[in-house]
DNA sequence: AAATACTAAATGTATAGACATTTAAATCCG
DNA sequence: CGGATTTAAATGTCTATACATTTAGTATTT
């Protein structure tokens, strides 16, 4: 811990982002980069306040956060620890043992088949989840996912013609999401989602290029701005056979 | 803000739980309560600081954390606000449009069918999640979960006996998570998961009290210690028909 | 009346210091 | 040698203070 590399901490700050932020993003860059490994020991608060030229409180804010967001973990007397993420290699093991393919590592795809609109008396729902009038049109758009060249679902998006008024092919088969954001300036907030087992909905069928008859996972989401206006709602229904999905949950 | 109020929060706090806790709670059940609405402004950090006799440093660590999970919003030189959760207003209205019964403020109930301990070489998957040897023993728990007296689903719980030596029947039907985190002072990291559809398995069809052939939604647990081990894996088989998973996900 | 400047209030960030609690290691003692 | 005690280190919590930035309203000036 020599005052060279002090110097060196303090000298870089002509950056405007927060301290803690930065100790964040240090740390996180170091465990990327496989200077502290799972189950290991980082540097104390006491250490970083000295290497960042920070006080302790400040460190503390930054460990905090990542211990609160599952990257690190932290216990009194001892130390703070990157958290282990064997949890991964576990969870393959288990996705290994059953039938189904794994889509990690595999070549993966979404083709679009259809963009349209539809005039909001159409679909009840959404109208009154983007709280529409009856005559408005509402963006439509039909893709298949395939992994391995299998297709796996099919996915129906809604786009609230309230927040998005023009919308063309080239934003349809690019980066939605990129669009939205760098385009059209939306800040985009949470997302809320629900997932049930159905059976194959006849509708749904034919959008599948072979005859299918196996449960359908079916995935349901509206998406936020952070003002909390509605501007997209999503459908997916996955082959059960061939798709499963995963998550994590924290504490 | 006067000093008899004050003197009800001071005399109040021989609760141990820190500071910057109790105000978040506070908040959260002053917003659930309907005194702060949505979009409505909450008192500044001044004012929460007088009214818990708290230092304005704590008060924001509480603020901050409450706008980091989404429950408020702040901007300089304005205020807090309450954030707009038509997220789960509208989420609850597409959940009333389609079929399934709604979860939430139904009575639901728990109950506990089997308590045993299988051998390892009987679940090679589990055993290779817990890294048992063949010999060893895991404990087993099944029970039924119940809405509105209804049975929606089946659960298998499995427990490692290497992190679990003992159990009995009182930890199995109370608070299992608190008798692993207070009496066997486990730290509980996160866990992963996978849902997917499927047909209702052989083994389990009898565990339902009536006949069932519906999709059926898989749902499969592990869940690990801050350290990495795995402690627990858990299988829930969910009648499509009558249960539906919800999540959100941030930013 | 409109543009500008000022000011008070609120959040955002950071410091220095203090005490409590927990853990692990070192020390002491029988 | 083994058990009990002490001690040092690390995190957890909290205070008091300071200054920066942003916002909205008020006052001033043109």
């Amino acid at each position: 811990m020599d005052i060279l590399n002090l110097e060196v901490k303090k000298v870089a700050n002509n950056d405007k982002t927060p301290l803690y932020q930065q100790i964040e993003d240090f740390l996180i860059a170091q465990i990327e980069k496989g200077v502290y490994k799972e189950g290991e020991s980082i540097p104390t608060e006491k250490e970083f306040s000295l290497l960042f030229n920070a006080s302790r409180a400040t460190v503390n804010k930054a460990l905090f956060k990542l211990a609160y967001n599952g990257i690190i973990y932290r216990t009194p007397g001892r130390g703070s620890f990157v958290r282990m993420h064997s949890v991964e290699t576990q969870m393959k093991k288990l996705m290994s043992f059953s039938e189904q393919i794994n889509i990690l590592n595999l070549p993966s795809s979404t083709n679009v088949i259809g963009f349209s609109q539809v005039i909001a008396s159409r679909v009840p729902i959404i109208k009154d989840v983007f709280d529409l009038t009856n005559d408005e049109f509402i963006h439509k758009i039909e893709r298949v996912r395939f992994v391995n060249n299998e297709p796996i679902g099919v996915e129906c998006i809604y786009l609230s013609p309230k927040i998005i008024q023009t919308i063309g092919m080239a934003q349809v088969q690019g980066s939605l999401y990129k669009y939205l954001e760098e385009t059209l300036k939306l800040k985009i907030g949470s997302s809320n989602y629900t997932i049930k087992a159905i059976e194959v909905p006849d509708d749904i069928r034919p959008l599948f290029p072979c005859e299918v008859n196996v449960p359908i996972l079916k995935y349901r989401q509206i998406s936020f701005l952070m003002d909390g206006r509605a501007f997209e709602y999503n459908e997916i229904y996955y082959l059960g056979d061939k798709y499963e999905y995963t998550g994590e949950n924290f504490r």
